[in-house]
RNA sequence: GAGCCCGUAGCUCAGUUGGUUAGAGCGCUUCAUUGACAUUGAAGAGGUCAGAGGUUCGAGUCCUCUCGGGCUCACCA
């Protein structure tokens, strides 16, 4: 044995021995009685690894090596997932560097161009998380798009649909006009900013000369306005109700209507409505029975109602607006110290929009209150600092969930509009000489286009609110087109943990279903694990997981969230391969705790990579310089054996408990400062069996294993050599009782 | 406005259902070392466990309040 161990020339090879003997498929043994299973968290398919991926990575390798250890019949299944508005938007900007957008193609060519480019990159993922040690059955591995696993979504929504748990709705959704899609409430940030307040002056129809003033941010809409709204108890405004005032930039007529909405603090008390872009006045909007007036379109422009505005951009839209307000002398004043909250695109970092939209939304109630109540009962367990009482709370608030997005890279919604049913249809596609067409259907029909040719030159499908539609997997007829809108990524993967299962027949689903951990950070708790558990719950009748184990945030060495402006991001396997991935994933979980963030740096991944070292050479010296038939004296030897036994037992409670960053503190700790310092020390005053320290280190050696696997396994198979040890793996070896 | 988390050594953090002298890594001081390992060993300095009150035989750990830091949700015309 070399005096330094070297992590270069060992892992890979250990890692290829560990696959080829197929130690990551699950395997009956002896004492196998129940199974283990983790669904690994997809990453996107075309991202290299960061640090929050070898955290995932890490402790979810810990569990399930331990458990394999332990004789369970283990199952890790990986995948990645197609990250739908992401990828997307990486490939669009790579589509713009060569002076192309996704207008130039249809959705068929834009889809098939994609799943390309994700193809190109995939494998590096799954070489990536190999190089950490990953343990996972890669023969079962899944791609969100997997045809078998859209299969299943599919069939997933018709279930939706025939149980009423569906319904399409024009409301208004969150959408971004630059990415050309509409989000779910979750997916919206909010950004304080300075935004002006402007007092617009609204003449009084019976006097002119009179002005009632309402306080304002956005201008720019009001002429599509038509009513102001006063709370009926505010006693300073409430004469108002039932008046008229003409509207600033269209002189027409509009009623003051009541309304307890209305903060008769804020402001001057008195609102103007638009219902079209302002969810609480589009709520009061359809409470009146009030017209809604769309003022802005999808692509972020004043719409033709807007006159003189039409087609301006909202900004430019806003200056013209209040110049023209101005010359009329109808601002009162401007206030430009307000600060409000914005929504933004979470991807994007643009105004979100409210647009008014038809769109999919699934039905919450039904499906959140089994799980409220197996929270409450305890059907299972979230390990994460409060995170249970975060889950409660989003569970008991959630509203109906918006699942179209109007991107092609995802699953396509399996909605079907008959052409001759709904002649208003408005369809955008390419001729075959790749002219765009955009009108609606009636009339496109009648300029001789058929139904095939839009169909296969077909970018884009918008029908009306009340356009009859037919759910199928398969087109119901010729003259059929289906809706363009694909799912948001989060509704195939709430539901990975059972079409992953389901993928190759039942069997998997039997044997596997419902899993034993979910692992994930806490920042996904809303997105991905309470829907896994609604839809987990739905679908099969029985809850996907019954633990939860959120792991924190990885931030740097002083705390400091990691971010690439800030240039202290921590390259994984940059680090993997200076100290070795032992050292990573020793520095990632140890003194880790569930729910709570945990800062890294140089100097500790450093420490860990000389704790590899001390394993390694701790092992050394029991195998090369000890001699084994050394005898010990009696009462030495039996302590020692009894604090090994300790040892053994507390780490197997800290890894029962999730207590990951403990059981590897104490393994750490005692190995180091028990096992090397003192008993090694011992050993060599003639005091403690050579026999008794030998088997000390094949315990330490198995019990390391789950944490630091390849420098484990190296040792072992140095023990093998010397037929010091039974089994050729200690992968597969059995944990210490 | 509501909720959640955190506040322990110079720094980053552990400390499981309350139980003897409060721990680790890094850093610091002194010493050792051709015999497993300098990617080492030994010894040491450094903590009124944010503060106050309470429960208890006993509180870093449980309860209440205060202060400080972080995060999330809701509303913001």
């Amino acid at each position: 044995m070399d005096s330094h161990y070297d992590h270069i020339s060992t892992e890979p090879k250990l890692y290829e021995t560990w696959e080829k003997s197929g130690a990551f498929s699950p395997k009956k043994t002896d004492k196998s009685a129940k199974t283990f299973t983790i669904m690994m968290p997809p990453p996107n398919a075309n991202d290299p690894l960061h640090i929050g991926h070898a955290m995932f990575l890490t402790v979810e390798d810990i569990l399930i090596r331990y458990h394999r250890m332990l004789g369970d019949i283990t199952l890790w299944l990986p995948g990645t997932d197609h990250a739908g508005i992401e990828t997307q938007f990486v490939f669009e900007k790579k589509l713009k560097k060569k002076n192309q957008s996704r207008f130039e193609f249809d959705r068929e060519t834009l889809y098939k161009m994609i799943w390309d480019y994700v193809q190109e990159n995939s494998s590096v993922a799954v070489e990536q998380m190999k190089k950490i040690g990953a343990s996972a059955d890669w023969t079962r591995f899944t791609f969100m798009l997997d045809e078998k696993v859209v299969k299943q979504v599919l069939a997933s929504f018709i279930k939706l649909h025939q149980d009423s748990l569906l319904y399409r709705d024009e409301q208004l959704v969150n959408y971004c006009t630059q990415c050309g899609t509409s989000f779910s409430d979750l997916e919206v940030v909010y950004v304080d900013q300075n935004s002006p307040l402007y007092y617009v002056k609204y003449p009084l129809v019976e006097n002119p000369r009179e002005f009632i003033t309402v306080a304002t941010v956005r201008p720019e809409p009001i002429f599509a306005d038509t009513h102001l709204a006063v709370n009926p108890d505010d006693k300073k405004h409430n004469y108002l109700i039932g008046k008229k005032v003409l509207n600033p930039l269209t002189n027409e007529e509009m009623e003051i209507i009541a309304d307890e909405f209305v903060d008769p603090e804020f402001g001057t008390g008195i609102v103007k409505l638009t219902p079209a872009h302002d969810a609480n006045d589009f709520q009061v909007a359809k409470k009146h029975n009030l017209p809604i007036h769309q003022a802005i379109n999808l692509e972020g422009k004043i719409t033709a109602k807007g006159g003189k505005y039409a087609g301006l951009r909202v900004k430019a839209a806003r200056e013209s607006v209040v110049n023209d307000l101005q010359e009329k002398g109808l601002i009162e004043k401007i206030d430009d110290k307000y600060n409000n909250r914005v929504a933004v695109c979470y991807r994007c970092q643009k105004p979100i929009e409210p647009l008014l939209l038809p769109q999919f939304f699934v039905k919450v109630k039904p499906l959140v209150e089994p799980i409220l109540n197996d929270l409450k009962n305890e059907k299972f367990h979230v390990y994460g600092a409060g995170h249970d009482k975060i889950l409660k709370h989003w569970l008991e608030n959630l509203r109906d969930w918006n699942i179209s997005r109007q991107i092609v890279w995802g699953i396509r919604i399996p909605v079907w509009y008959s052409v001759t049913e709904n002649p208003d249809i408005v369809v955008s596609f390419l001729t075959t000489d790749k002219n765009k067409i955009t009108g609606n259907i009636k009339s496109v029909l009648e300029q001789g286009f058929t139904v095939e040719q839009i169909n296969n030159g077909l970018q884009e499908l918008r029908a009306p609110i009340q356009a009859n539609f037919v759910v199928s997997t398969s087109s119901p007829g010729v003259d059929y087109l289906q809706e363009t809108d694909t799912f948001d990524t989060w509704f195939s993967s709430a539901q990975w943990p059972f079409t992953t299962l389901k993928k190759n027949g039942d069997e998997d689903f039997k044997q596997f279903y419902p899993t034993q951990v979910m692992e994930t950070g806490y920042d996904i708790l809303p997105f991905w694990v309470m829907r896994m558990l609604m839809m987990g719950k739905y679908i099969t009748g029985e809850l996907p997981f019954s633990n939860i184990y959120l792991h924190g945030l990885v931030r740097d060495q002083k705390g400091q969230k990691m971010s690439k402006s800030k240039g202290n991001v921590v390259n994984p396997l940059v680090i993997a391969e200076k100290y070795g991935s032992d050292a990573l994933r020793m520095a990632l979980v140890i003194r880790s705790s569930a729910g709570l963030d945990k800062s890294v740096g140089e100097p500790d991944f450093k420490a860990m990579r000389n704790f590899s070292n001390k394993l390694w050479n701790a092992s050394r010296f029991v195998l090369e310089h000890l001699d084994l038939s050394q005898e010990g004296d009696v009462k030495t030897n039996e302590n020692f054996i009894n604090k090994l036994n300790e040892i053994s037992k507390t780490i197997t409670k800290n890894l029962n408990n999730f207590q990951i960053g403990l059981a590897a503190e104490t393994s750490y700790n005692e190995f180091w400062h028990w096992f090397c310092d003192e008993q090694i020390e011992i050993t060599k005053t003639g005091k403690l069996g050579g026999k008794e320290l030998l088997h000390g280190l094949k315990v330490f050696i198995a019990l390391l294993h789950p944490f630091v696997p390849f420098v484990t396994e190296a040792v072992w198979q140095e023990m093998r050599q010397k037929q010091l040890v039974e089994t050729d793996l200690l992968i597969t070896t059995s944990w210490p009782s």
